[in-house]
DNA sequence: AGTAAAATTTAACATAAGATAAATAATCAG
DNA sequence: CTGATTATTTATCTTATGTTAAATTTTACT
C-alpha cells in the first residue's frame, strides 16, 4: 500500500483512520501480459492503482480497435464514463505487461465518502486532475497534427515506445498504423 | 437563484443553509453580445451559471482562434484547466448573445467545502459529469469524421445553428470554415 | 533453433480536409 | 436606407492521412 499512500498524498493528506478504511476495501491483483483487467459490457465498479505495468483502455468502432489512453506506474485507471454514470462500459482495460495492481471497490469507496469527507475530497481532487488532463487532451487531438501529437507523446512518456506496441499508439493518436509508420520514417 | 437551485438538485439536494451560503457568494452578471466574460491570461476564480444566453470558451493557436466548447442555458461554465490548477488560463469566455449569468466566486466556494460537505459533494458530482462529457468529446473528435461530428452536434444541440456563427462551429469541430461550408453544401 | 504468427514498414493510389482567393450573402452602424 | 463590415460559400490547387496490399522485421511457441 505504500506506493498508493504516496500517490494519495500528492492530492490530499489522509488520517490513519482513512488510510485503514481504504486498505480494507482494497486488494492486490496480478495480471499477465495482454490480459484484460476489465471487459467490455460490464459496469465499472473498481478503481485500479498501477504498482507495476502498463494499462490501456480500448474500445471498438465498427470492429476497429481504438486505444483511448495509456496508464503507467503510480497512476489510477478507471473507465470513468461508466464509473460516474453507472452504465455498462463499451470499453475494456487491458494490461500491456505483466502487472501488479491494487483494486479499490468503487461501491465501497463511495460509501466511505459519507464517513470520511477527507476521502471524498481526495478522490474529488484526483478526478479533477484527471479531468484537466482530458481537457488538455481534447486540445491536443483537435488542433495539432498527427506528427505534433506523436512528438508530444514521446516528450511526455519517453519510454512509451519501449513498452507499448505501435499499433496501440497509432489509434491513441487518432491515426492508422500506416500513417504512424510514415511519420516515424521521416526522421 | 431558482434556476440555479433546480440545476443543483439534478446532482445533489442541498439544505437551506447550504443554499443560503451559496447565495451569499453569488451575484448576477449581465453581459452584452460578443463581450468577453473572462479574458485570456487571468486565473479562473469564478464559476458561471447561464440563466440566459450562449457562451463559448476560445483560445488562440498561432493567431487562429479556436472554440473549445459552447454552453447554453441552465449549464455551468468555467475554464477548469485554470480553476483546478490555479494557473492563468490561455482561454477566454465570450457570450455570443446578450446574456444573464450568476457568478459564483470559486475561492469562496472552495472555502465553503470545509463547512458544507454537501456543497463539496454537489460540485464533485457536477464536475464528474462534466468530466464524462469531456471523455465522450475526445471519442467524438478522435474517431469520427468532420461530417459525423457536425451531424452529431446538430442532433445534440439542434438550435446551435440559429444561435452560433458557423465560424465558431467550424473550429469547435476541428475543421476550417471552408471545410464546414463544404460539408453543409453536400445536402 | 526453426517455424508460425504478429508487428511494422513500404509502396501505390484515393480521398478528405487545408490554404488561398474571390464571390456572394448577411449584419450592423450611422 | 445605405454603405461598410463581417460571415458564408464557392472554386482551385495542395497536402496529409486513409486504404489496400505486399514486404520485411520482430516476437512467440514448440
Amino acid at each position: 500500500m505504500n506506493e498508493l499512500i504516496t500517490y494519495f498524498n500528492q492530492f490530499n493528506h489522509l488520517s490513519e483512520n482513512a488510510i485503514n478504511a481504504i486498505s480494507e476495501i482494497s486488494k492486490p491483483v496480478n495480471i499477465k501480459k495482454n490480459q484484460n483487467l476489465q471487459s467490455i459490457g460490464h459496469t465499472c465498479r473498481t478503481i485500479y492503482f498501477i504498482k507495476k505495468g502498463v494499462a490501456r483502455i480500448y474500445y471498438y468502432k465498427e470492429d476497429i480497435e481504438i486505444t483511448e489512453c495509456f496508464a503507467f506506474e503510480n497512476a489510477i485507471i478507471a473507465r470513468v464514463e461508466s464509473l460516474f454514470t453507472g452504465k455498462p462500459s463499451r470499453k475494456a482495460i487491458q494490461m500491456i505487461e505483466d502487472s501488479e495492481l491494487i483494486a479499490i471497490s468503487s461501491v465501497k469507496l463511495f460509501d466511505l465518502y459519507d464517513t470520511f469527507p477527507e476521502i471524498e475530497r481526495l478522490f474529488r481532487k484526483i478526478f479533477e486532475s484527471a479531468y484537466v488532463d482530458t481537457v488538455n487532451r481534447v486540445e491536443s487531438i483537435q488542433f495539432h497534427s498527427a506528427e505534433e501529437r506523436y512528438n508530444a507523446l514521446l516528450k511526455e512518456s519517453p519510454n512509451v515506445l519501449q513498452r507499448v506496441p505501435l499499433k496501440y499508439i497509432a489509434s491513441y493518436l487518432g491515426i492508422t498504423q500506416v500513417s504512424l509508420s510514415r511519420i516515424r520514417g521521416i526522421r
